[in-house]
DNA sequence: TTGCGAGGTTCCAAATAATGAAACCTGTTT
DNA sequence: AAACAGGTTTCATTATTTGGAACCTCGCAA
C-alpha cells in the first residue's frame, strides 16, 4: 500500500483502542463513570479498565476520585495548542478572517474537514470579540453546512465518497438534504460554481455562503463561510459578498502555501 | 497501590510510547521529519517509523507528503475543546476573570499544573479582545511565574516535591530563583502569606501577583494572576488588588465546586 | 449483625501485538 | 556508475495485551 492507504479508527492495535476509548469519553462532553462506558463499549471490563487506567496515567484523561468520573485531561489542552498553530489553517488565516469580517459585517467562520466532520478552527465575529476554545475546536455535520459542502464537493473522487460514506444524513430541517444521490449532485453543482449555501439546512433562520480554500495544486485546506440569519439578510444580501469571499479564500490559500515554519 | 499511584510518563505500554512520541512532535513547535525524530528517541528506526505511522493513521499526528514532515494533528484539536470544556476550570471561571480584569485593568490568567508545568487555561485583557487558542494550552514553568509558585506552595509535600523536582532552574532573568531550596522557602512564605509574586523572575519589567485556586478540601485547582509591567505599575500598585485577586480567587473555586454538568 | 449486589480491581495462562536487526527500496549526490 | 541518505518493509523473536473469572469493598436491606 501507499498512495492511500489512511483514513478511519478501525485497527492500529493498543493506541487505536485507546483513542477510541478516549474519543468516547470526549465525544460525551460530561465526565463519565465507567460502568457508564463499559456499557457502551465491546472491549471486557479488565481491558477497558486498563486503557483507561494508562490514559489517565499520561494525562489525556482525568479521573475525579470523588465522583468517581473521567473526563478528558489537561494533556490535551497543551497538545492542541500546538496543533491548532501548526497544523491548522487559522493562524494564518487569522488577519484575514478580521479584514473579511470588518469588510462584511458577519460572522466568519473557517473550517476544515476532520474525518467527514467539519472541525471549526476559527470563528469571527464582526461584533463581539473572539471566544476562541470555546468555539474553535467545535465539530459539525459535513453534509448540511456551507462549509462541508464547500470542501466536499472539492475532494476527488475517492475522498469525496469516503467522506460521503460518512455522513449522517439526520434532517435537521425541512431543507435538509437527505439522501446521498441529493447530495452528490449539490456537490457536483458546487464544485462548478465555486461556493456553495447552506440554505437553512442545518438550523432554521441561518444561512450562509462558503467557498473551499484551495491549495495550488488543488487540494482541499479548509474552507471559508460568511454566516448570517435570514432575519438580517437576503440570499441576495449573502450573494454580494461573493467576490470578497473568493478573494479571502484565494489570499489564506496563498499565505498558507507560502507560509514557513519560523527557524 | 491506591492512593498514590499517579503521575508522569514513564512506561504505559505501547500507548505511553506513542503519546511520548506525539509530545515530542508537540513540542517542536513546528513540522519535524522523520529523521530529526529519530535522533532524538531511543526508539529503533522501525518502531518510530510504526508509531509515527500509528498516530497519523488515527489522525493525532498530519503527515505533510510534499514535506515530508509531521505536525500535530486536528483531531487533537477536536479532543481539546471538549478537554477544555471539561476538565479545566476555564469555563466556570470565564465570568470572575471577566469582571476582575474589568475591576482592576489589568492582564489576568488562569492557569493550571500539569505535570509540574504551568499551562495557561486562560487569558483575560483588560483592554484588547482576547486571543484564546493562541494563548490558552500554553506552556510556562512553574517555578519562576506567580501561578506556578502559588500553586506549588498549596500541594501537599508530596506532590510538591514532584513538582519541584521537575523544574528546570533556568536563570530566565538576574532574580529568577535557581536552587532547590531558595525555591522551598520561597513555597513557605508563600503558604503562610497566601499569595505569591513574580518579581521579574521570568522576564525582566514583568511583574504579577498571584493566587492559587482551592478547593473546600484544599486541593489546588488552578491559581490566579494579575500582570503587569514595571513601567505601568509599581509592586505597591499590584498590592492593592490582593483583596480583588484572593476574592476571585474563592469565588470561582467556590463555582467550579457547585458546579454540575448540564444534563 | 449478616447477607446481597453493584461497581470496581486484580490474576494469570493464552493469544496477540510490538519489536528491531537487517534487507530493501528510491531518489540524490559524488 | 557507485555510494549514500532517508525511508519502508520483512519476519522470527519477545514482550504486551487480553479477558474470563475470582476477588475486593462499600452501601444497603433483611
Amino acid at each position: 500500500m501507499n498512495s492511500q492507504a489512511r483514513q478511519q479508527g478501525g485497527a492500529d492495535g493498543t493506541v487505536g483502542k485507546a483513542l477510541e476509548v478516549l474519543d468516547q469519553v470526549a465525544e460525551k462532553g460530561r465526565p463519565v463513570r465507567f460502568s457508564e462506558l463499559l456499557a457502551e463499549t465491546a472491549h471486557p471490563k479488565a481491558t477497558l479498565y486498563r486503557l483507561l487506567q494508562t490514559l489517565t496515567n499520561q494525562g489525556m484523561l482525568a479521573y475525579d476520585e470523588d465522583r468517581q468520573t473521567y473526563a478528558p485531561g489537561l494533556r490535551l489542552v497543551r497538545l492542541a495548542h500546538s496543533a491548532w498553530r501548526q497544523s491548522s489553517l487559522a493562524p494564518v488565516a487569522r488577519p484575514f478572517l478580521t479584514a473579511l469580517a470588518q469588510e462584511v459585517g458577519e460572522t466568519i467562520h473557517l473550517a476544515q474537514l476532520d474525518r467527514g466532520q467539519v472541525l471549526y478552527v476559527d470563528k469571527m465575529n464582526a461584533a463581539q470579540p473572539i471566544e476562541m476554545f470555546s468555539q474553535a475546536g467545535k465539530v459539525g455535520p459535513g453534509y448540511c453546512t456551507g462549509v462541508g459542502k464547500a470542501m466536499m464537493a472539492f475532494l476527488d473522487a475517492d475522498d469525496r465518497q469516503d467522506a460521503i460514506n460518512r455522513q449522517a444524513f439526520y434532517p435537521h430541517t425541512e431543507h435538509t438534504l437527505t439522501t446521498l444521490d441529493a447530495l452528490a449532485a449539490e456537490l457536483d453543482r458546487i464544485k462548478a460554481e465555486g461556493v456553495s449555501y447552506d440554505r437553512e439546512e442545518h438550523e432554521p433562520g441561518i444561512i450562509c455562503i462558503a467557498a473551499p480554500i484551495l491549495s495550488s495544486t488543488g487540494r482541499v485546506m479548509g474552507a471559508l463561510s460568511i454566516t448570517t440569519s435570514t432575519a438580517r439578510q437576503s440570499f441576495d444580501g449573502l450573494e454580494q459578498h461573493r467576490a470578497a469571499l473568493l478573494r479571502t479564500a484565494q489570499d489564506i490559500a496563498g499565505a498558507a502555501e507560502s507560509w514557513q515554519f519560523p527557524t
